[in-house]
DNA sequence: CGAGGTGTTGAAAGTGCTCAAATGGCGTGG
DNA sequence: CCACGCCATTTGAGCACTTTCAACACCTCG
């Protein structure tokens, strides 16, 4: 049921197609710190994929050659146990760098990674990727930023577990697709399955579903299918954000 | 009853006390890898200080000016909420660094931290260590080291608090006190407070208390007061790790 | 001795999980 | 076009676990 990529088995970049490297990733902070040349000569040996519904990229303590990037789609990063259960790690969309961690310790990748929905992503060698940090210390800096900011998002996570319960935790994954700033109401789509976001947020599919229910009758809040319509974020926002430690809007990661 | 330090006003260090800097410092993998010269320059602007039990060493939000070593005694790294309910991050001893996030995004600390037994700390200007990561490769590299490890260990930490139920997390606990290697029987003393160990397992002391009672009919193991015998490791590891995604010995964090 | 802190125990309420069944949408084959 | 089967989602009922509130034991310290 597993698909598995080779990642060597991949063509030879094409200019063309290293030019659309070099423009997806230089979108990028991390990567936009690299003088031109660099940025060039790592996109020439990267390659763009694409991917369909539930393809695996790689699995968890398999060895670590490249690292990814994904361009579109969405991506489920998670772990299995021994019993077949599986912990969602997390789920992340374009504009977001996966597998770096590898680079690190053991070379393995920590967790799995997979295709939810349909897409692409760029592939970066993972020795490139280790000597630009090596050499450039704002290649370096930036990736430390942004590891930092992958530990609040998870020390914020942990905390949510500790503190909400599942029909905050919900409404906080809405509050985070609302624009924080709109006044009035807003419309909202779920950006992926609800039995995945509810494994993302730690809870069973059954649990998101009563979740929502009750969202629906503490909160103005109206949902039809994966469509939400937020009448005020202020109001959701008192909700959810009261039990929590950090202020309104809180976004993370990248 | 919280207690300030403020950073600024300690005393020059004296020559015997930058020796012993270099020394404890040099302890860790991180400044292991630092030129002799380096490690000197940052040790003299480094101090050491004692603390007492409870002493507060920066809180949440607070301008960051310094990064912190532990040489002895216990930190408790937390965050509260409006409501006060506290969320514990982490609960870290001898030869940890904390506050160092602060180095990037925006210079303030994402955390409080609090002795909760006196001990003592190395404190380092924030300026001297990101200097270090900018002009050392190879510090820069140690600490992104040490920064995906504990990346590795926050996401056991998460899957823990979805998969397993509070006696397998306590279990858990102890088995990380315990010497993997070590056939029969041994005894662990726990390293602090029964509460605060229940607020790092996200749990609440009562139901802290009750999971060691069924760890206690559930497994061979003892407890008297804060000494824990564990009279064979196998048996609590298949108690407990069983239903995680790591396999044991599941060493983490620097 | 009394006060305060730490840890344990009991009872009741709340929360989320499991298992089972129903609902509804959607694509496929006839 | 419709019937069918599959899958995601919802709903219900019962259960297990955790929290909450309250009471108490124990220990230490003044």
């Amino acid at each position: 049921m597993h698909t598995i990529i080779n990642p060597d088995t991949g063509h030879h970049a094409s200019e063309r197609e290293t030019g659309h490297v070099i423009q997806t990733l230089s979108g990028h902070p991390l990567f936009a710190v690299l003088p031109a040349q660099d940025l060039a000569q790592l996109a020439e040996k990267s390659q763009i994929h694409t991917a369909h519904k539930d393809q695996v990229i790689f699995l968890q303590d398999e060895d670590a050659h490249r690292v990814y990037f994904i361009k579109s789609g969405w991506v489920k990063l998670f772990r299995e146990t021994p019993e077949g259960d599986e912990a969602v790690i997390d789920v992340i969309s374009s504009g977001y760098l996966f597998g770096e961690t590898a680079v690190f310790n053991d070379k393995k990748y920590p967790y799995s990674a997979q295709m939810t929905e349909a897409g692409s992503y760029i592939s970066i060698p993972l020795l490139g990727f280790e000597h630009l940090m090596l050499t450039s210390p704002h290649f370096s800096r930036e990736m430390m930023r942004v590891m930092a900011k992958f530990r609040r998002h998870q020390d914020q996570e942990l905390e949510h577990r500790t503190l909400q319960n599942t029909a905050q935790r919900i409404g906080c994954f809405i509050l985070r697709l609302c624009k924080p700033d709109m006044k009035g109401p807003q419309f909202i789509e779920l950006p992926y399955d609800k039995t995945l976001i509810a494994a993302k947020l730690g809870m069973q599919p059954e649990t998101f579903s009563r979740g929502l229910s009750r969202l629906r009758e503490d909160t103005p809040i109206k949902i039809q299918g994966s469509i939400v319509e937020v009448p005020d974020v202020l109001t959701l926002q008192h909700y959810c954000c009261h039990l929590c430690s950090h202020t309104y809007p809180c976004k993370d990661l990248i």
